[in-house]
DNA sequence: CCGTGCTAACTGGTCGGACCAGTCATGACC
DNA sequence: GGTCATGACTGGTCCGACCAGTTAGCACGG
């Protein structure tokens, strides 16, 4: 949990990062000037701009030769690379993203075992089952099941073969597992009852993907569910 | 048509960028030092190092101070925003990852036209409207019919309220809109057709996010097929 | 009075060269 | 053979200068 020594380009752009995504500088706001801001905190102008470099790859700002830099309406044109960055606004969880992201991802879950349910060869089947029996564990931990169940959702995306999927799926693990337990304590330990898992299994192997997609949506939904309940 | 004045920082850091992901420098490999590319490209180490963070930042390389920067393994890791990179691999379109783009998106612009159902209000009914009318426009370019579908598509995600998925589409919309006509010239005018938009306005006033949803997932469907037609 | 166009004071972009701060291979020493 | 100092790398930060676009304001001609 300690800090690396972190470059001061990039505590700058975390900054700035927190202050846009956080509200305090609005879309179309300009930025102070490169020498501003270099004034201010105190470093040089490089740094400044390595800063931000950063911000702009983010798609939070836009620079102009000549004009001022401002901010951009980044939920407008950001990427999904924010998204680790949004969801631990001033390191607190912001609970309305984590919804957001629940859901979309409850949906993506029964689409890809609809589509594994197609694809899955006999290895694949038996890869999933052997993670269920992990997830069928009474002595592992929640955290442990947390990951056990990432990687359920992980094999499904890749047996279902959409590597964009697999690229989104990239981004929203390295939310889904961040901190010690990951979201392990936000949700109790029967979000992780295997059953569905099971018979979502069942139904790949038996290629019926609509019922493997319908158990898969309704784990997510539990989940989901028993969030609600401990708001 | 023609290129910007671009900045010298991103001129390199696409050289570079290229060369990765075209599979000229592999993972684990060590780039060249800074100064020595600063000679190399024959500029100023300061625009090396700015090209270095975007490189950083998207991913592709790993800096460690004291040691030599090194390709990482993108493939494994990497996220969404990696996707614009991935898609024109050499210049050329992958057809496998933009097949995979385009099943995804249409599935999500079902789910998210049922989301919209819920929760639109009077304004957001008659942007839609808007925008179908403009797509009914016979004499638009199919250019212009693109950026329309899209738009209508990212009207729909902000309706739905879920800002996971708008930076999601942020990132497929870099991608979809690439070039001079986008992917106009993969599809046929037909792919444009606004039938299923009205229609999916229509449930959306009606507050019928089954129908809606039905119609925009009809609409990708018909997208898809008419490019395998095309094939 | 309005518009036009020049100019000056901004903005960001590039330069080079100095020095600080980690890493790592090498080789003397135990 | 192991270990640890050391120097030659690596990236990180700083400075100060100048180039290159943008913009706002001012003087000028209509």
């Amino acid at each position: 949990m300690t800090k690396r020594p972190e470059r001061i380009a990039d505590k700058i752009a975390e900054k700035l990062r927190s202050a846009i995504v956080g509200g305090r500088l609005r879309p179309g706001d300009a930025l102070p000037s490169e020498r501003e801001l270099a004034e201010q905190y105190d470093v040089n102008r490089s740094s400044i701009r390595e800063a931000m470099g950063r911000l702009e790859t983010w798609g939070l700002v836009k620079i102009r030769h000549g004009g001022a830099t401002r901010v951009s309406d980044f939920l407008m044109g950001a990427g999904l690379e924010l998204l680790p960055h949004l969801v631990e606004l001033g390191g607190k969880v912001d609970p309305a993203i984590l919804e957001d992201l629940h859901s979309l991802r409850g949906m993506l879950l029964g689409w890809c075992a609809e589509m594994a349910a197609r694809k899955a060869d006999a290895g694949d089947v038996e890869k999933l089952e052997g993670l269920v029996r992990q997830l069928s564990d009474p002595k592992a931990k929640s955290s442990a099941l947390q990951v056990l169940d990432y990687d359920f959702y992980q094999e499904l995306v890749r047996i279902s073969g959409n590597r964009v999927l697999g690229l989104f799926t990239n981004v929203v693990r390295e939310v889904y597992l961040k901190g010690p337990d990951g979201f392990a304590s936000l949700y109790g330990r029967d979000v992780f009852d295997p059953s569905h898992h099971r018979v979502a299994v069942a139904a790949i192997r038996a290629r019926d993907g609509a019922k493997a997609g319908a158990a898969m949506r309704a784990h997510a939904a539990t989940a989901l569910r028993t969030r609600e309940e401990t708001t």
